[in-house]
Order: structure tokens, then sequence, then C-alpha cells
RNA sequence: GGGUCUGUAGCUCAGUUGGUCAGAGCGCACCCCUGAUAAGGGUGAGGUCGGAGGUUCAAAUCCUCCCAGACCCA
């Protein structure tokens, strides 16, 4: 008993069980109090810069795994830069303005929301903004992302809503910006448009009718359907709707290029129906009798002319993708200023968007036939003048689902109204992003197809709202030409600045002879505001303009993959229409998270995992290295078994840099350290590898390739580290004396491993890696130990540690594995129990007798045998084991349990124990360890 | 329906421009140790590389289709 105490046994203060959800918000306090943060941007001064530009949550609700991922990963960048040795400021966002918030307030305020005036309205949203913002940033802190968390950009800021009217003034210089018509979803009783958000679809009652849309030129429809002439007068198109309001703003038949339209006799007159939908129509239409003269694509009929039922107006025959065979006719009734598809495929054809119904849901002045009367209404009276002119092939009563207004309940139309617009073509802008997009770095590689395609198909920018709570488009407006202020980009600057001081309630406050002076009276103020989409698209001006730290083009966007249509994309349209140039150099996204069946989380699906449940049990860093683990390129997969994984790897990596600790107490580098030259050969090959590793991680760093990190730290640990090298040096440190050459060396390399390795960490697991930190001796090679781990740059090994040591070490590994099944047949035979009870012979080619031969008596320890001794191959006993594939390495094994006594101290079963009279207990070398300044060792 | 992707052992990931067996770690099973101990070590069993065709002397790696899933549109 009197012996263990001379044996150098792991000491340390470092606790196996990490306790994290517990001790996690101690870390947090600490970083927050002794300001880290602002501490790291000192030490980062004066170091190339790394900007990630953080795209700004919505301000709503409590943070989700989504959050945690994309905070986490920007986290780990950043802090992996810095490491690198970048000075990487890290300024979170918020966006604040929006519907969603809106609905908010609506909702918390049910009916008191009427009373509130504009002013009032938009107050409440912003308490309550920033009141999400707090909920939100506590969780984002909680995770360890570490950054300016006291002064966040937020685009509710004065300074930001001034910062973006000066880039909306800039994108209006440039001349991408016009005012146009575009349907919108119209509740009659809220007399305003709503959002998608705010329409939900119910059951209604509409009239469905079938309607003749006159041929003008008979002629030419012949020719199209390549059929002779007829004898029959008349030759209609069919439309089918269940609008019959929409008809005076009609404009134009849709058809399907590819569908296949029959020319049908009737007896009486010529109709053209889709094929397959032909017998449907007649029988609805009470004809009995007809037959079909020809066919042909709609294709055919691109161009024809037909006449409008009531008015005296030709309308085209057009094509659209979006006509089906679902139901109606196969021609589509195309009313532009009614319908947003009938839109789209306007502004193809370049079609008219007329908008003959008022605010009120009543037709305007001047509107022939139905000026005045309410659009559901007018239904009825369209159906008498279609019946009168003769058009109505046939009329009955559909129940449908119908958008309505989900605060009245009521049907909502489409209408179209006055909106602003940012052009994808009259200055180029589309050709603009598009070359760009080619310049940026997109990582995966296909995110620059998928971003491009969009931008290549989609429709100029509405980025006017009809809503309270946002930015305004502070333009003026000509009262009686609605054209806006031939001096708009100056008056905007000249509102931000307005803005600037007072927030946006200073448009809404503004008298506009104040900045028009006489002027004023012609003209009326903007009250549309913008698109949230352009408050944090312009993000890359407005923080750039209020944070000197934060520069563009930044180095990195880093998102969702659904940001390529969000945030990668309204910031790449705004700098290119400010700037011509992208605001990143490289995009990053992350896939979403499913569950362990690759199913999307969802509450219906009971998979959801919230991250605040994650980190108050297994803690962040658990988290953290779940999200580390995953390749984020494509889905990642979450369940409470991946979980349970992560926390057992964790675990291993811990365990390991608790044993380093352990063993180097009282390990002081300053003085202890040993040369290069003088280690041991083993631990010379452990600092050698650990230098091969630190190459690798920072490359996976670079490369963002994070869940390599966490494969080759967890396999450095758990193989060469738990499966070898600490598995041999445990006699060492334990058996020798604390400060013989032979421990020293072992310190040595475990010094800077346990210093290499809290490096590659910390980016990933911030709080074990300050941790490990800390309990790192006070001094270093380099001097006084800085105070956080983060203040540090990646390890700098001694001169020469990165040379490949000459010990071919690789065929021993071999070697040992090899050894070890022999072992382990034996111990299965009952032989023997630990390794110790075991010596092995090994009869060797003469390549491994050359790399064996110098270790002599340390042989042994390699195997963590009680005896290990090396013969030629040649003259092998039979029941030897081969091993070693390679032939040059070959060798044959032969183990077997070893006859002598075991050594109380060092626990090896030596010939030599009892030799002293001094120590009878003892093997030789323990008594030469404890008797002596200590053993030599050359090789283990 | 369209655009962009993904599918290798129970889990997380490797598999360079098609040609050595399809590999690692974890988990699992069994064993050992009890001087890293709610730790540590060893051995071992697990995959027809989503499915079906095709190209090729040769495919997890190329092509087609199908199935399942994700994001964004319609």
């Amino acid at each position: 008993m009197e012996y263990k105490d001379t044996l150098n046994l792991p000491q340390t203060d470092f606790p196996m069980k990490a306790d994290l959800a517990r001790r996690e918000p101690d870390m947090l306090k600490w970083w927050e109090e002794n300001s880290i943060y602002a501490k790291l941007r000192e030490v980062a001064q004066g170091r190339p810069t790394f900007i990630l530009a953080d795209g700004p949550p919505y301000a709503n609700g409590a943070i989700h795994l989504g959050h945690s991922i994309n905070k986490v990963l920007k986290d780990v960048v950043v802090k992996s830069r810095t490491l690198d040795g970048y000075d990487a400021p890290y300024v979170p966002g918020w966006d604040c303005h929006g519907l969603p918030i809106e609905h908010q307030i609506e909702k918390a305020r049910g009916k008191e929301v009427k009373s509130l005036d504009a002013r009032a309205f938009r107050q409440a949203c912003r308490e309550y903004a920033m009141e999400q913002v707090n909920i939100q940033r506590e969780d984002f802190k909680r995770l360890g992302v570490m950054g300016d968390w006291d002064r966040p950009y937020m685009t509710m800021q004065p300074r930001y809503e001034a910062e973006q009217l000066r880039a909306f003034a800039r994108i209006w210089r440039n001349g991408h910006v016009y005012k146009g018509l575009k349907p919108v979803h119209w509740c009659l009783d809220c007399r305003s448009a709503l959002a998608e958000a705010e329409v939900e679809y119910e059951d209604k009652n509409s009239p469905a009718i079938d309607v003749r849309f006159a041929v003008k030129d008979t002629a030419d429809l012949a020719k199209r359907f390549g059929a002779q002439g007829s004898s029959a007068s008349r030759a209609s198109l069919v439309i089918w709707t269940t609008t019959p309001w929409t008809l005076p703003a009609n404009q134009a038949v849709a058809l399907g290029a590819d569908i296949k339209y029959s020319l049908i006799d009737t007896g009486s007159e010529l109709l053209v129906l889709a094929s397959e939908l032909a017998e449907a129509v007649l029988k609805r239409a009470d004809v009995t009798d007809s037959k079909v003269l020809a066919q042909a694509a709609g294709s055919a009929l691109e161009g024809l002319l037909l006449a409008h039922p009531f008015y005296e107006r030709a309308v085209p025959v057009i094509l659209g993708e979006h006509v089906t065979l679902d139901a109606g006719t196969g021609a589509v009734h195309t009313a532009p200023g009614h319908g947003h598809e009938d839109y789209v495929v306007g502004l193809k054809y370049k079609l008219k968007i007329d908008n003959p119904v008022g605010s009120d849901g009543r037709f305007v002045a001047g509107t022939p036939l139905f000026e005045g009367e309410r659009v559901f209404d007018a239904n009825k009276h369209v159906i008498e003048v279609l019946k009168e002119r003769g058009a109505l092939l046939h009329e009955e009563t559909l129940r449908h689902s119908y958008p309505h207004c989900w605060r009245h309940k009521t049907p909502v139309i489409f209408r179209a109204t006055a909106q602003w617009f940012i052009s994808m073509e009259q200055k180029g802008l589309r050709q603009s992003a598009l070359r760009e997009i080619g310049k940026v770095k997109w990582m995966p590689g296909w995110g620059e197809r998928r971003i491009g395609n969009m931008i290549a198909d989609r429709p100029d920018w509405v980025i006017s709202r009809q809503r309270t709570w946002g930015v305004p488009i502070a333009l003026f407006t000509h009262k009686a030409t609605g054209e806006a202020h031939p001096r708009s980009a100056d008056l905007l600057d000249q509102v931000a600045t307005l803005v600037e001081k007072d927030g946006i309630d200073a448009w809404a406050d503004l008298d506009p002879a104040k900045l028009l002076g006489a002027e004023a009276e012609q003209y009326e103020k903007v009250t549309d505001i913008m698109d949230v989409w352009f408050d944090s698209g312009v993000m890359h001006h407005c923080v750039t303009q209020a944070r000197p730290e934060i520069t563009a083009p930044a180095d990195l966007y880093l998102e969702g993959s659904d940001q390529h249509r969000g945030w990668f994309h309204s910031s790449l349209l705004t700098s290119a229409a400010m700037y011509d140039r992208a605001p990143y150099r490289a995009v990053l996204t992350h896939g979403f998270t499913i569950d362990e069946k690759g199913r999307k989380m969802s509450k219906s699906l009971g998979n959801v995992i919230v991250p605040q449940k994650v980190f108050n049990s297994l803690g962040a860093d658990v988290l953290r290295l779940w999200i580390a683990a995953t390749d984020y390129s494509n889905e990642m997969s979450l369940s409470d078994e991946i979980l349970k994984r992560v926390a057992e790897s964790y675990r291993r990596i811990r365990n390991t840099a608790r044993f380093l600790l352990g063993n180097l107490a009282g390990f002081d580098p300053a003085t202890d350290a040993m040369a290069l030259d003088d280690l041991v050969a083993v631990d010379r090959w452990a600092l050698w590898r650990t230098q091969q590793l630190q190459e690798e991680v920072v490359a996976a760093y670079r490369d963002y390739q994070f869940h390599l990190i966490y494969q080759k730290v967890h396999n450095f640990c758990s193989v060469d580290l738990g499966g070898f090298y600490l598995d041999v040096l445990k006699d060492r440190l334990y058996t020798t004396p604390a400060k013989s050459a032979a421990r020293r060396s072992a310190q040595t390399a475990m010094y800077w491993i346990a210093e290499a390795m809290a490096r590659w960490i910390a980016p990933i697991l911030s709080f074990t890696g300050e941790e490990i930190w800390r309990h790192l001796s006070p001094t270093t090679a380099a001097g006084k130990r800085g105070q956080s781990v983060f203040f540090e740059t990646w390890a700098q090994f001694p001169q020469g540690a990165a040379v490949r040591p000459t010990v071919d070490w690789d065929a021993i590994l071999e070697l040992r594995s090899a050894v070890a099944r022999e072992i382990e047949r034996l111990r299965n035979s009952g032989a023997i129990g630990a390794s110790l009870d075991a010596e092995v012979d090994l009869y060797c080619a003469p390549a491994l007798l050359q790399t064996l031969k110098p270790f002599g008596e340390e042989l042994r320890f390699v195997f963590i045998t009680s005896g290990a001794r090396v013969h030629p191959s040649e003259g092998r006993p039979a029941e030897a084991a081969p091993a070693q594939e390679d032939e040059s390495n070959a060798a044959w094994i032969l183990v077997r349990p070893t006859e002598a006594a075991k050594c109380v101290r060092c626990w090896h079963k030596r010939p030599d124990v009892g030799q002293s009279t001094k120590h009878p207990e003892l093997c030789g070398r323990c008594v030469t360890n404890i008797e002596t300044a200590g053993e030599v060792r050359k090789y283990t």
C-alpha cells in the first residue's frame, strides 16, 4: 500500500461529469462580466478582417432548432477565423418590422386595436419587437454564441431606418423604381389590401358561367384548325368563370399551349373547346347534336382575335401555363387586374391592367353598363347582359373554396392597385445581378444554379405594402398625375435625416409644406411602407454605415438554404441596384432539421426538439457538437437517440482532456518542458501526430467542414490517444519519478496535445474549451496564459514537430493490434486476465526486426505486456501465429502467460522481483525509480 | 406540376478524375481491468452502397426511370 504513494497518479479539479446545464450559465456570466467579446476586439485589432454579415432573424417567437443551427454555425465560423488569426467581429441583428408583428399586436389587443391610431399602433409593435429581441437574445447567448449582444443592429432603429431610406434614394437615383399596377387581395370591409397570411379559404356559392367569346375572323379560325369553311355564321371560344363581375376587365382568353382543342359544329354555331372537356360542356349546355370538325393544339390559336362579349373590344388568344383541364372549358378568361395568374401572363403579353373597381368595391365612374354597382351584386347584371347579347352558353351555381378576409370572414376580391416596383429590366438590374452571382463563391456549389434560376425568372419586385409597421416609401406623388415628385431622391434624403432623429413616425407626422413649400398643395404623401425583405436586404448598407467594424462586401453570408429566395436574393438585388455588385464574396448555406426518419419537424408529427430543452438538460455544448458533427449541407436529422450518441462522444472528448490535465498537474511548461530532440520516441511521435492533425483541423475549419473536425478529433481521442498513446503512457507517467526525464518527456507531449486540443474544440465546444483552458498551467511555453482561449491563435508547436519521426510507427501499430488479438485469444482461454499477465515473443521479417530491435527492454511497454522479445523469423516455433500482411514487416507472434512474480508497484510480472532486499516486493525497474533519479527511456 | 438537392452498416460520417477488396468512430455483443473508475482497454458481429434497368472488360462512383425525403416556387 505504501508503494502506491510513490506513484504519480492523475490529479485534477477538472470534473469528469460536465454538468453542462448547470455550469454553462456560470461561464456565460464570466464571459459577460469580463467583457470577453470587447477584449477580443482589442486583442484582434490590426489583424486582417473577416466579416460575417448576420442575417437578421425575425423578432417574433422563441428560437427554434433552425435558429440554433444558424447562430452556432456562424459562431463556429467567427471563432475559428479568430483562432486562425483574423479580426472577425460579430454584430448580431434582428428584423423587426412587418406583418407578423402587426398581427401579434392585433391578436393581443383584440378590439382595442381599432382605437389605436397609427402612431400608437407602431409604438405597440416597437415594444413587442423589443421584447422578442430580448427573449431571443438570451437564448442565443445561452447557446454560447459570442458577439456584440449589447449593441445589436435592429431594422427598427432610427439610424437603420434612415439608412434604409438613403438606400432607397440611391436605388431611386439609379432609376430602378417605378410605379405600376398589380392585383392584390382586397377586403371590401377593410377597404385595404390583405397579405396572403390574412386570407383564409372558405366555401362560397358563386355563379359558374360558360361564356362565348366570338371569333372576329372565322376564316382565320378555320385556317388555324386546318378545317374547311363552314356554313355556320358564328364561331366562339368558350370560357368558364366563377367571377362574372371580372368580365368588364377582360383583356384576353388564355389557352394551354399543349392542350388539344376541338372545333365543334353544333348545327347552329361553331364552338372551340378543350377536347377533353368538350363533352361535359356540351352536355351542360344542352347541346345534343354536334360533331368535331377539327382539332388543334392551343399553340395554333395564339393571337387569334376575339370580341369581348359586351364591350367594343378585341381581345387576343394567349397561352398560359396556368390553364388546366381540371374544370371549365380549357379556355380561361383573363383579367390582369383581377387575378394573380392573369396578371403574370398579362405581363408577358403586355396586356392592359384594367381596374374598373374602386376601393369601395363598386365599379368606378365611367364603367359602361355597371358604373356604381357593387361587384358581387353586379354578377347578376353581368349575366343578364351576357344573355341579352347571346353570349351566355350556360349558367349554374357552384359551391367552391374562395378566399375570405380573416378578420371580417367576408369574401375578398383581387383588385389592381398602385404599387411601387423595382424593375429587373429598365436599368439592367437582372443582368447586373446575374453577372455578380458568377463572382460569388457559393457553398455548396449548386447554390449558384438555384439563385441564378430565380433571378433569371423572377418578375419585378413589388416593394410597397399597404401597412403600418414599416419603413415608409417616403415619396410625394402629384395629386393629379400620380407621378412622384421630380426631386424625389433629394427629398428622400431629407426625410431620412428626419427619420434618423425621430424614427419612422417622422414621416407620418411630416407636414409636406416643410419640405415642399408652396408645392405641397399639389402633392400628397405616399402611405405605403416597404416590404420587409427590403429592410433586411439593405443590411449591407445600413449596418456598414452605422458600424465601422462591419464592411461591405462581406466575406460571408451564412443562412439556411431557403434564403436563396429570401435574404441572399433581396440583398443581392439591393446591392446590385445600389452599387452594381454583390454584397457578399461567399455564401454558405445549411439545410433544415428533420427527424431520424427523414421527416421534417412539425407539431403534428410530434417530433419537434426544442433547443431550450437540449441546453437545459444536456447542455449547449452537446447541441453545438451535434451541429458541428452533422453535415449541414444537407438536411440535418435529430432525435433523442442521436442526441444520446452525441452526448457520449462529448464525454469521450471531455475525459481525454481530463486525463491530459490530470497528468499535467505540477507540470510547468516554462521550466519542465523538454526539447524536441530529447523526447522519448513515442512522445515525439505523439507530437508529430498532433501537429499533423492540427493541419487537418485548421484546413477543415477554413473549408467550413466542421463535421470532419468532429470525426478527426474524436478519432484522435479514441484511437491515437485512448487506444494507444495514453494507454502506453500510463506506466511511465505513474511509475517514473515525478521530475524524471522519462516522465517530463511524456508530459511535454501531453502539454502540447492539451494546448492544441483546447483550441481545436473551442469554436465548437466553447464552454468546454474555455474550461480546459482554465485548467491548463497558468504559465505557458511562451509566458503567461491569457484570460480566454478565444484570445489565442492555433497552437504553435516547437520547431521541427512537423518532421516525421524516423521510427516506423505504422508498422508498430499494426503489429500491436496483431499482438492484442493473440492476447485476447489467451484471455478468452482463461489463461490470463490483464495483458500484463502475458509475455510475447515476436519472430520478425528483417525490416520489422530492424524497427523493433533498438527498443530492447522498452518494447514490452508498447504492448503493455510484462515481457517482449524479438527474434528473426527464421527458426520460429510452429505455434507462433502469423500476423502482418506486409511482407517486409511480416511477423509471427507467440503470447504466453508469464511465470514471474508481480511487482506490487508497477504490476509488471518480472523475474527480478524480490532481488532487492530493501524492496523485496518490487521489480528492478521500480527499485531504480524509487531509489534514483529514475530509469532512462528512449523509445516508449 | 416546376426549380435546387439528398438517400453508403443501428447512429454520425470517409470513399480523390469509375478498376485491392466498401472504410472509420460511436453504439451493440462478449471479455479484461479496477492506479483516467458513473472512467479505461481488447476482441467480434453488423452494409446486395434507396430500388430497377443501362453504358463499360470494370460502377457506391457515369446515364435513364422509379421510390422516399428536404428547401423554394406554382
